[in-house]
DNA sequence: CCCAAAAAGGGGAAATTTCCCGTTGTTCGT
DNA sequence: ACGAACAACGGGAAATTTCCCCTTTTTGGG
């Protein structure tokens, strides 16, 4: 008698490519410890057996697809199921895709093009941990955190180095006077940085200019 | 005569604890390929150094500094000099920490209880590539991109829906008279919401008000 | 050297914010 | 039914912000 199958790791497959989702499924087939339980074209056929019970414990899941696409799905997932582990497959490799799945719950990213034996470190790590990262998800996801900033936002706004002091300074729950002394100046001369940067940032309140610097990144919180 | 240091890459080291910057100091000057420019107490002096035209290849930042602290300091790199990698050293191993230096532009973030290869090695890697990053680094950016126990911190503050939207409407340029028309009330019962807030959120001014909500995410900007 | 522009500083007043002092209803538990 | 707690509302005044109109000093280019 062969092994019991009630020890594996069991998967469904959600995929609207007939071949991605078959050849997915036959090379899932031929880990020892995984078993495939269907394959669904969309997130709708997977909610649907999913409320039927047949709940895996890890979810292949492809971004694009129609009716219900990944990030919908996996949104599903993380708020309905969250005891399923979503593996995000795809063949984008831009930031937004990555961030948006991860965002939405997933916790891994695999490329379409990668190599078999990445499926099953993935699979593999997954079972064990909460999260499988590439080197190339991580690098997209610090990326994603820093936007490329050719130009100081400050630059922009024509703003001089005593304005972004002032800036800072107004930026908490001191006073004119109070500013002024900090900056070394007259409390006139900080009602005129005011003024020029209330002009230059287009705000019409010291409150206003607060929420804008923020926004800005002219002040860090 | 010795090999020329020319090719050597420059580090600055930015720590306002003596010890430490002393002993980090130290430890680079072992290293063959690294020579230590500076050792600076705050952002502040870093920004005068590095204005001098004395540019290291890297800056060892620390985040808890007086003056100018690491977040400020990797905001201005970022924004005046993107050439000069920042390497993120701290004892905080919390995500806020990690994902807001990441976020103004660190390239990656050691914890200062690190084994002294593990600082070799993110020196090394950030010498050829964009980023350092340890698998500790990755699982708190990717959880802070899934908020899962989270806890409305408008709670803790026991703020009422009358107080919340409040200070959602007080996060803009308008005044308490156009509050009020707002949010249906008298001036007199917005000013009860501000005094109310105030001191739940213990500020004392409109703008430390909007500052906070934003710092506790009470609103989006 | 001179002129123009920019920065620093100033007086005064209106608008807004901040902080006191209250009153009036409503709700809620006892 | 009664007092406590609370939200809504209000007068008035001090502090602060905002917005005018100015002068002096510094700076940088022609």
């Amino acid at each position: 008698m062969k092994t019991t199958t009630a020890m594996k790791t069991t998967i469904a497959i959600v995929d609207d490519h007939e071949l991605m989702a078959k050849a997915l499924s036959g090379l899932i087939q031929k880990y020892e410890d995984y078993e495939v339980l269907y394959e669904a074209n969309n997130g709708v056929e997977l909610s649907i057996y999913i409320k039927l019970n047949m709940i895996p414990d890890i979810v292949l899941l492809d971004i694009s697809m129609p009716e219900m696409d990944g990030y919908e799905t996996a949104l599903w997932i993380k708020n309905n199921y969250p005891a399923i582990k979503v593996l995000a497959l795809s063949m984008n490799d831009n930031e937004e895709s990555i961030v948006g799945m991860l965002r939405n719950g997933a916790r891994g990213y695999l490329l379409k093009g990668c190599k078999p034996f990445e499926l099953k470190q993935a699979l593999d790590t997954l079972v064990l941990k909460e999260y499988y990262y590439t080197e190339f998800v991580t690098g997209q996801l610090i990326k994603s955190l820093n936007p490329e900033t050719f130009q100081d936002p400050a630059d922009k706004l024509n703003l001089n180095d005593r304005e972004k002091e002032f800036i800072k300074w107004a930026c908490s729950d001191l006073t004119y006077a109070q500013i002024a002394d900090k900056m070394c100046v007259g409390i006139r001369t900080v009602d005129g940085y005011r003024e020029s940067v209330f002009q230059k940032m287009d705000v019409k309140s010291r409150v206003g200019m607060a929420i804008q610097a923020i926004r800005l990144k002219l002040v860090a919180i």
